[in-house]
DNA sequence: CAAAACATACCGTCTGGACGGTTTCTCGTC
DNA sequence: GACGAGAAACCGTCCAGACGGTATGTTTTG
Protein backbone atom coordinates (compact mmCIF):
# COMPACT_ATOMS: atom_id res chain seq x y z
CA UNK A 1 0.00 0.00 0.00
CA UNK A 2 1.52 3.00 -0.99
CA UNK A 3 1.48 6.70 0.12
CA UNK A 4 -0.01 7.82 -2.41
CA UNK A 5 -2.70 5.57 -2.40
CA UNK A 6 -3.85 7.57 1.01
CA UNK A 7 -2.72 10.73 0.93
CA UNK A 8 -5.10 13.90 0.50
CA UNK A 9 -6.59 13.83 -3.25
CA UNK A 10 -6.15 16.34 -5.03
CA UNK A 11 -6.51 15.44 -8.96
CA UNK A 12 -5.82 18.79 -10.47
CA UNK A 13 -2.70 19.19 -8.42
CA UNK A 14 -1.63 15.90 -9.53
CA UNK A 15 -3.01 16.43 -13.33
CA UNK A 16 -0.50 19.56 -13.47
CA UNK A 17 2.64 17.80 -12.29
CA UNK A 18 1.79 14.78 -14.20
CA UNK A 19 2.07 17.20 -17.17
CA UNK A 20 4.84 19.23 -15.87
CA UNK A 21 7.29 16.16 -15.47
CA UNK A 22 6.32 14.80 -19.02
CA UNK A 23 7.32 18.23 -19.94
CA UNK A 24 10.80 17.95 -18.34
CA UNK A 25 11.04 14.44 -19.12
CA UNK A 26 10.91 15.33 -22.95
CA UNK A 27 13.69 18.62 -22.81
CA UNK A 28 16.32 16.70 -20.99
CA UNK A 29 16.28 12.95 -22.47
CA UNK A 30 14.31 13.53 -25.26
CA UNK A 31 10.43 12.98 -26.35
CA UNK A 32 11.40 8.93 -27.17
CA UNK A 33 11.48 8.83 -23.13
CA UNK A 34 8.68 9.92 -22.50
CA UNK A 35 6.74 7.05 -21.63
CA UNK A 36 3.79 6.28 -19.48
CA UNK A 37 5.61 4.58 -16.69
CA UNK A 38 8.45 6.91 -16.95
CA UNK A 39 5.83 9.66 -16.77
CA UNK A 40 4.31 7.95 -13.47
CA UNK A 41 6.82 6.78 -11.32
CA UNK A 42 8.48 10.68 -11.63
CA UNK A 43 5.85 12.13 -10.08
CA UNK A 44 4.92 9.93 -7.79
CA UNK A 45 1.65 8.20 -9.21
CA UNK A 46 0.85 5.04 -10.74
CA UNK A 47 0.40 3.92 -14.03
CA UNK A 48 -3.15 3.58 -13.44
CA UNK A 49 -3.34 6.61 -11.39
CA UNK A 50 -1.81 8.00 -15.01
CA UNK A 51 -4.18 6.12 -17.39
CA UNK A 52 -7.15 8.01 -14.93
CA UNK A 53 -6.50 11.65 -15.96
CA UNK A 54 -5.09 10.74 -19.43
CA UNK A 55 -7.02 7.74 -20.65
CA UNK A 56 -4.04 7.23 -23.26
CA UNK A 57 -0.63 8.85 -24.62
CA UNK A 58 -2.29 10.49 -27.18
CA UNK A 59 -4.30 12.64 -24.41
CA UNK A 60 -1.48 13.31 -22.73
CA UNK A 61 0.59 14.93 -25.62
CA UNK A 62 -2.38 16.33 -26.10
CA UNK A 63 -2.46 18.16 -23.11
CA UNK A 64 0.84 18.89 -22.81
CA UNK A 65 0.78 20.91 -25.84
CA UNK A 66 -2.41 22.84 -24.78
CA UNK A 67 -1.39 23.41 -21.36
CA UNK A 68 1.69 25.11 -23.28
CA UNK A 69 0.15 26.87 -25.71
CA UNK A 70 -2.41 28.45 -22.94
CA UNK A 71 0.60 29.56 -21.01
CA UNK A 72 2.90 30.96 -24.23
CA UNK A 73 -0.76 32.62 -25.15
CA UNK A 74 -0.92 34.30 -21.89
CA UNK A 75 1.90 35.48 -21.99
CA UNK A 76 1.52 36.91 -25.38
CA UNK A 77 -1.23 38.92 -24.52
CA UNK A 78 -0.22 40.17 -21.29
CA UNK A 79 2.80 42.18 -22.96
CA UNK A 80 0.33 43.00 -25.78
CA UNK A 81 -2.37 44.53 -23.64
CA UNK A 82 0.90 46.68 -22.18
CA UNK A 83 2.01 47.73 -25.61
CA UNK A 84 0.15 51.07 -26.72
CA UNK A 85 1.34 50.92 -30.64
CA UNK A 86 -0.58 48.57 -32.82
CA UNK A 87 1.94 48.60 -35.02
CA UNK A 88 4.05 45.36 -34.81
CA UNK A 89 2.20 44.89 -31.49
CA UNK A 90 2.07 40.92 -32.04
CA UNK A 91 5.70 40.47 -33.25
CA UNK A 92 7.14 42.42 -30.48
CA UNK A 93 5.22 40.41 -27.57
CA UNK A 94 6.60 37.29 -29.08
CA UNK A 95 10.30 39.12 -29.30
CA UNK A 96 9.70 39.69 -25.28
CA UNK A 97 7.86 36.14 -24.92
CA UNK A 98 10.65 34.53 -26.06
CA UNK A 99 13.58 36.75 -25.04
CA UNK A 100 13.27 37.64 -21.43
CA UNK A 101 13.01 34.41 -19.56
CA UNK A 102 11.03 35.98 -16.69
CA UNK A 103 10.02 32.71 -16.16
CA UNK A 104 12.25 30.47 -16.03
CA UNK A 105 10.06 27.29 -16.16
CA UNK A 106 7.84 28.75 -18.57
CA UNK A 107 10.81 28.91 -21.15
CA UNK A 108 11.64 25.73 -20.81
CA UNK A 109 8.24 24.67 -21.56
CA UNK A 110 7.94 26.23 -24.96
CA UNK A 111 11.16 24.37 -25.50
CA UNK A 112 9.72 21.44 -25.08
CA UNK A 113 6.74 22.26 -26.79
CA UNK A 114 8.85 22.43 -29.93
CA UNK A 115 10.76 18.92 -29.83
CA UNK A 116 7.87 17.23 -29.04
CA UNK A 117 6.13 18.80 -31.78
CA UNK A 118 8.50 17.84 -34.51
CA UNK A 119 8.89 13.90 -33.28
CA UNK A 120 5.14 14.10 -33.43
CA UNK A 121 3.20 14.56 -36.52
CA UNK A 122 0.37 14.57 -35.12
CA UNK A 123 1.39 17.75 -33.06
CA UNK A 124 3.07 18.86 -35.81
CA UNK A 125 -0.49 19.56 -37.13
CA UNK A 126 -2.01 20.94 -34.15
CA UNK A 127 1.21 23.62 -34.05
CA UNK A 128 0.54 24.47 -37.70
CA UNK A 129 -2.81 25.26 -37.05
CA UNK A 130 -1.83 27.12 -34.14
CA UNK A 131 0.33 29.47 -35.68
CA UNK A 132 -1.67 30.46 -38.89
CA UNK A 133 -4.37 31.21 -36.46
CA UNK A 134 -2.51 33.98 -34.87
CA UNK A 135 -1.41 35.25 -37.90
CA UNK A 136 -4.54 35.51 -39.39
CA UNK A 137 -5.76 37.16 -36.15
CA UNK A 138 -2.73 39.78 -36.32
CA UNK A 139 -2.77 40.19 -39.82
CA UNK A 140 -3.04 44.05 -40.58
CA UNK A 141 -0.74 44.80 -38.31
CA UNK A 142 2.23 42.54 -38.16
CA UNK A 143 2.01 41.27 -41.72
CA UNK A 144 4.85 43.34 -43.43
CA UNK A 145 7.95 41.27 -44.57
CA UNK A 146 10.26 42.88 -41.73
CA UNK A 147 7.87 41.82 -39.11
CA UNK A 148 7.64 38.41 -40.85
CA UNK A 149 11.53 38.51 -41.05
CA UNK A 150 11.66 39.22 -37.40
CA UNK A 151 9.76 36.54 -35.89
CA UNK A 152 11.86 34.18 -38.28
CA UNK A 153 14.52 35.22 -36.46
CA UNK A 154 13.26 35.06 -33.25
CA UNK A 155 12.68 31.32 -34.06
CA UNK A 156 15.95 30.83 -35.35
CA UNK A 157 17.60 32.59 -32.27
CA UNK A 158 14.96 30.11 -29.94
CA UNK A 159 16.01 27.55 -31.73
CA UNK A 160 19.53 27.99 -31.50
CA UNK A 161 19.10 28.28 -27.68
CA UNK A 162 17.37 25.31 -27.81
CA UNK A 163 20.25 23.36 -29.27
CA UNK A 164 22.38 24.70 -26.97
CA UNK A 165 23.91 26.83 -29.08
CA UNK A 166 27.27 28.54 -28.95
CA UNK A 167 25.94 31.39 -26.84
CA UNK A 168 25.84 35.03 -27.77
CA UNK A 169 27.41 37.17 -25.07
CA UNK A 170 24.72 39.16 -23.45
CA UNK A 171 25.75 42.39 -25.20
CA UNK A 172 25.55 40.78 -28.61
CA UNK A 173 22.59 39.57 -27.98
CA UNK A 174 20.89 42.75 -26.88
CA UNK A 175 22.13 44.33 -30.13
CA UNK A 176 20.09 41.62 -32.11
CA UNK A 177 17.03 42.64 -29.70
CA UNK A 178 17.04 46.27 -30.40
CA UNK A 179 17.48 45.28 -34.36
CA UNK A 180 14.74 43.42 -34.05
CA UNK A 181 12.44 45.93 -32.55
CA UNK A 182 13.55 48.30 -35.07
CA UNK A 183 11.98 46.03 -37.54
CA UNK A 184 8.46 45.84 -35.69
CA UNK A 185 8.30 49.62 -36.20
CA UNK A 186 9.06 49.83 -39.69
CA UNK B 1 14.32 -17.71 -49.15
CA UNK B 2 13.92 -13.97 -50.21
CA UNK B 3 14.87 -11.99 -53.29
CA UNK B 4 17.26 -10.20 -51.05
CA UNK B 5 19.06 -13.11 -50.61
CA UNK B 6 20.00 -14.14 -53.95
CA UNK B 7 20.84 -10.56 -55.86
CA UNK B 8 23.73 -9.67 -56.11
CA UNK B 9 25.59 -8.16 -53.45
CA UNK B 10 25.88 -3.97 -53.41
CA UNK B 11 26.62 -3.24 -49.88
CA UNK B 12 27.28 0.55 -50.46
CA UNK B 13 24.19 0.51 -52.17
CA UNK B 14 22.12 -1.28 -49.58
CA UNK B 15 23.68 0.90 -46.99
CA UNK B 16 22.69 4.07 -48.88
CA UNK B 17 19.29 2.70 -49.14
CA UNK B 18 18.94 2.06 -45.49
CA UNK B 19 19.81 5.49 -44.52
CA UNK B 20 17.36 7.19 -46.85
CA UNK B 21 14.41 4.80 -45.16
CA UNK B 22 16.14 5.88 -42.19
CA UNK B 23 15.48 9.58 -43.30
CA UNK B 24 11.85 9.55 -44.86
CA UNK B 25 10.45 7.65 -42.41
CA UNK B 26 11.91 9.80 -39.70
CA UNK B 27 10.51 12.98 -41.98
CA UNK B 28 7.28 11.13 -42.72
CA UNK B 29 6.24 9.57 -40.00
CA UNK B 30 8.17 10.79 -37.22
CA UNK B 31 11.21 10.29 -35.21
CA UNK B 32 9.88 8.10 -33.19
CA UNK B 33 8.87 5.58 -36.05
CA UNK B 34 12.43 4.71 -36.94
CA UNK B 35 12.80 1.49 -35.61
CA UNK B 36 15.01 -1.60 -36.78
CA UNK B 37 12.42 -3.38 -37.75
CA UNK B 38 10.53 -0.35 -39.55
CA UNK B 39 13.80 0.62 -41.38
CA UNK B 40 15.16 -2.77 -42.80
CA UNK B 41 11.36 -3.78 -43.92
CA UNK B 42 11.04 -0.37 -46.10
CA UNK B 43 14.48 -1.28 -47.49
CA UNK B 44 13.96 -4.89 -48.11
CA UNK B 45 16.25 -5.86 -46.21
CA UNK B 46 16.39 -7.92 -43.64
CA UNK B 47 16.69 -6.90 -39.79
CA UNK B 48 19.57 -8.73 -39.64
CA UNK B 49 21.23 -7.27 -42.71
CA UNK B 50 20.41 -4.24 -41.55
CA UNK B 51 22.37 -5.09 -37.85
CA UNK B 52 25.76 -6.18 -40.50
CA UNK B 53 25.54 -2.51 -41.62
CA UNK B 54 24.77 -0.87 -38.36
CA UNK B 55 26.03 -2.95 -35.32
CA UNK B 56 23.05 -1.09 -33.44
CA UNK B 57 20.64 1.53 -33.28
CA UNK B 58 22.83 4.31 -32.06
CA UNK B 59 25.19 3.82 -35.01
CA UNK B 60 22.44 3.73 -37.94
CA UNK B 61 21.60 7.31 -36.47
CA UNK B 62 25.14 8.43 -36.45
CA UNK B 63 25.20 6.98 -39.50
CA UNK B 64 22.80 9.51 -41.27
CA UNK B 65 23.78 12.40 -39.05
CA UNK B 66 27.30 11.47 -41.05
CA UNK B 67 25.73 11.49 -44.24
CA UNK B 68 23.26 14.45 -44.21
CA UNK B 69 26.20 17.02 -42.53
CA UNK B 70 28.20 15.34 -45.22
CA UNK B 71 26.02 16.61 -48.04
CA UNK B 72 24.80 19.93 -46.87
CA UNK B 73 28.34 20.50 -46.29
CA UNK B 74 29.12 19.84 -49.91
CA UNK B 75 26.37 21.87 -50.70
CA UNK B 76 27.71 25.08 -49.04
CA UNK B 77 31.34 24.27 -50.49
CA UNK B 78 29.98 24.18 -54.00
CA UNK B 79 28.07 27.56 -53.34
CA UNK B 80 30.95 29.31 -51.14
CA UNK B 81 33.80 28.60 -54.36
CA UNK B 82 31.16 30.35 -56.85
CA UNK B 83 30.70 33.42 -54.70
CA UNK B 84 33.86 36.09 -55.24
CA UNK B 85 32.69 38.56 -52.43
CA UNK B 86 34.42 36.63 -49.24
CA UNK B 87 32.55 39.11 -46.61
CA UNK B 88 29.20 37.27 -45.76
CA UNK B 89 30.15 34.80 -47.85
CA UNK B 90 29.46 31.83 -45.45
CA UNK B 91 25.46 32.95 -44.79
CA UNK B 92 24.91 33.59 -48.13
CA UNK B 93 26.08 29.59 -48.79
CA UNK B 94 23.87 28.98 -45.85
CA UNK B 95 20.47 31.11 -47.12
CA UNK B 96 21.17 29.63 -50.77
CA UNK B 97 21.54 26.02 -49.35
CA UNK B 98 18.04 25.91 -47.60
CA UNK B 99 16.08 28.46 -50.10
CA UNK B 100 16.71 26.73 -53.17
CA UNK B 101 15.53 23.33 -53.31
CA UNK B 102 17.68 22.52 -55.97
CA UNK B 103 17.29 19.35 -55.55
CA UNK B 104 14.29 17.97 -53.57
CA UNK B 105 15.69 15.21 -51.85
CA UNK B 106 18.64 17.15 -50.15
CA UNK B 107 16.33 20.03 -48.57
CA UNK B 108 14.24 16.87 -47.08
CA UNK B 109 17.19 15.41 -45.33
CA UNK B 110 18.18 18.88 -44.29
CA UNK B 111 15.02 18.72 -42.51
CA UNK B 112 14.59 15.24 -41.10
CA UNK B 113 18.59 16.18 -39.37
CA UNK B 114 16.74 18.75 -37.45
CA UNK B 115 13.16 16.65 -36.56
CA UNK B 116 16.05 13.58 -35.58
CA UNK B 117 18.03 15.95 -33.96
CA UNK B 118 16.14 17.83 -31.34
CA UNK B 119 14.32 14.30 -30.13
CA UNK B 120 17.65 12.75 -29.67
CA UNK B 121 19.94 14.72 -27.03
CA UNK B 122 23.12 12.66 -28.71
CA UNK B 123 22.74 14.15 -31.90
CA UNK B 124 21.66 17.68 -30.12
CA UNK B 125 24.94 17.67 -29.25
CA UNK B 126 26.55 16.69 -32.09
CA UNK B 127 24.32 19.47 -34.04
CA UNK B 128 25.65 21.83 -31.55
CA UNK B 129 29.24 20.98 -32.47
CA UNK B 130 29.05 21.09 -35.80
CA UNK B 131 27.42 24.74 -35.31
CA UNK B 132 30.11 25.84 -33.31
CA UNK B 133 32.64 24.17 -35.83
CA UNK B 134 30.92 26.41 -38.80
CA UNK B 135 30.61 29.12 -37.22
CA UNK B 136 34.33 29.43 -35.52
CA UNK B 137 35.52 28.18 -39.42
CA UNK B 138 34.10 31.74 -40.51
CA UNK B 139 34.14 33.82 -38.07
CA UNK B 140 35.66 37.14 -39.52
CA UNK B 141 33.57 37.14 -42.87
CA UNK B 142 30.62 36.11 -41.07
CA UNK B 143 30.14 37.21 -37.47
CA UNK B 144 28.32 40.37 -38.00
CA UNK B 145 24.90 41.19 -36.12
CA UNK B 146 23.28 41.60 -39.15
CA UNK B 147 24.97 38.22 -40.36
CA UNK B 148 24.08 36.41 -37.54
CA UNK B 149 20.29 37.75 -38.17
CA UNK B 150 20.51 36.43 -41.77
CA UNK B 151 21.01 32.92 -40.27
CA UNK B 152 18.19 32.59 -37.50
CA UNK B 153 15.77 34.52 -39.98
CA UNK B 154 16.99 31.57 -42.13
CA UNK B 155 17.08 28.94 -39.77
CA UNK B 156 12.85 29.92 -38.38
CA UNK B 157 11.58 30.03 -41.79
CA UNK B 158 12.86 26.96 -42.79
CA UNK B 159 11.62 25.80 -39.32
CA UNK B 160 8.16 27.12 -40.47
CA UNK B 161 8.32 24.97 -43.78
CA UNK B 162 9.03 22.07 -41.55
CA UNK B 163 6.00 22.54 -39.76
CA UNK B 164 4.29 23.09 -42.64
CA UNK B 165 3.25 26.70 -41.71
CA UNK B 166 0.99 28.75 -44.03
CA UNK B 167 2.79 28.75 -46.83
CA UNK B 168 4.04 32.35 -47.46
CA UNK B 169 3.52 33.45 -51.31
CA UNK B 170 6.49 33.25 -53.61
CA UNK B 171 6.67 36.51 -54.04
CA UNK B 172 7.12 37.69 -50.00
CA UNK B 173 9.50 34.94 -50.04
CA UNK B 174 11.72 36.63 -52.72
CA UNK B 175 11.33 39.87 -50.81
CA UNK B 176 12.30 38.06 -47.82
CA UNK B 177 15.23 36.43 -49.75
CA UNK B 178 16.81 39.59 -50.93
CA UNK B 179 16.16 41.49 -47.35
CA UNK B 180 18.80 38.58 -46.31
CA UNK B 181 20.83 38.65 -49.28
CA UNK B 182 20.91 42.64 -48.28
CA UNK B 183 22.19 41.83 -44.71
CA UNK B 184 24.99 39.57 -45.43
CA UNK B 185 26.59 42.68 -47.25
CA UNK B 186 26.37 45.43 -44.81
C1' DC C 1 38.54 -21.13 -48.69
C1' DA C 2 38.01 -17.11 -45.90
C1' DA C 3 35.57 -13.21 -45.31
C1' DA C 4 31.89 -10.28 -46.37
C1' DA C 5 26.97 -9.87 -47.12
C1' DC C 6 23.12 -11.16 -46.13
C1' DA C 7 18.88 -14.16 -43.82
C1' DT C 8 16.26 -16.61 -39.94
C1' DA C 9 15.06 -17.59 -35.46
C1' DC C 10 14.79 -16.34 -31.06
C1' DC C 11 15.16 -13.75 -26.40
C1' DG C 12 14.57 -10.24 -22.61
C1' DT C 13 12.76 -6.04 -21.84
C1' DC C 14 9.88 -2.25 -22.35
C1' DT C 15 5.49 -0.07 -23.59
C1' DG C 16 0.81 1.13 -23.99
C1' DG C 17 -3.15 -0.10 -22.14
C1' DA C 18 -7.13 -3.01 -20.02
C1' DC C 19 -9.16 -4.34 -15.75
C1' DG C 20 -10.78 -4.79 -11.17
C1' DG C 21 -10.04 -3.35 -6.75
C1' DT C 22 -9.64 0.30 -2.79
C1' DT C 23 -9.89 4.66 -0.79
C1' DT C 24 -11.57 9.30 -0.49
C1' DC C 25 -14.66 12.98 -1.77
C1' DT C 26 -19.38 15.06 -2.77
C1' DC C 27 -23.81 15.80 -2.09
C1' DG C 28 -28.62 15.10 -1.29
C1' DT C 29 -31.62 13.62 2.47
C1' DC C 30 -33.13 13.63 6.88
C1' DG D 1 -24.98 17.83 11.66
C1' DA D 2 -25.18 12.67 10.60
C1' DC D 3 -25.18 9.51 7.08
C1' DG D 4 -25.30 6.72 3.21
C1' DA D 5 -24.74 6.22 -1.83
C1' DG D 6 -22.59 7.08 -5.78
C1' DA D 7 -18.86 9.32 -8.18
C1' DA D 8 -14.13 10.50 -8.49
C1' DA D 9 -9.37 9.57 -7.59
C1' DC D 10 -6.35 6.60 -7.26
C1' DC D 11 -3.59 1.61 -6.93
C1' DG D 12 -1.68 -3.06 -8.50
C1' DT D 13 -1.56 -6.61 -11.76
C1' DC D 14 -1.51 -8.63 -16.03
C1' DC D 15 -1.05 -8.92 -21.08
C1' DA D 16 -0.11 -8.67 -26.05
C1' DG D 17 2.80 -6.68 -29.02
C1' DA D 18 6.81 -4.00 -30.32
C1' DC D 19 11.49 -3.13 -29.82
C1' DG D 20 16.59 -3.64 -29.71
C1' DG D 21 19.75 -7.03 -29.90
C1' DT D 22 22.11 -11.89 -30.16
C1' DA D 23 23.30 -16.14 -32.14
C1' DT D 24 23.64 -18.90 -35.92
C1' DG D 25 22.89 -20.12 -40.28
C1' DT D 26 23.40 -19.60 -45.79
C1' DT D 27 25.03 -17.52 -49.96
C1' DT D 28 28.06 -14.78 -52.59
C1' DT D 29 32.47 -12.64 -53.56
C1' DG D 30 37.36 -11.97 -53.91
Amino acid sequence: MSKAYHRKKQPEAVRQQLLEVAAKLSLEKGPGSVTLDAVSQAAGVSKGGLLHHFPNKLSLMDGLFDDLTAKFDRALAERMTADPEPHGRFTRAYLSACFDAQDEQERDGWMVLTTALLSEPHLRERMRRWTEDRLTRHVGTDSSPDAVLARCAIDGLWLADLLGAPVLEPMQRQVLREKLIALTHS
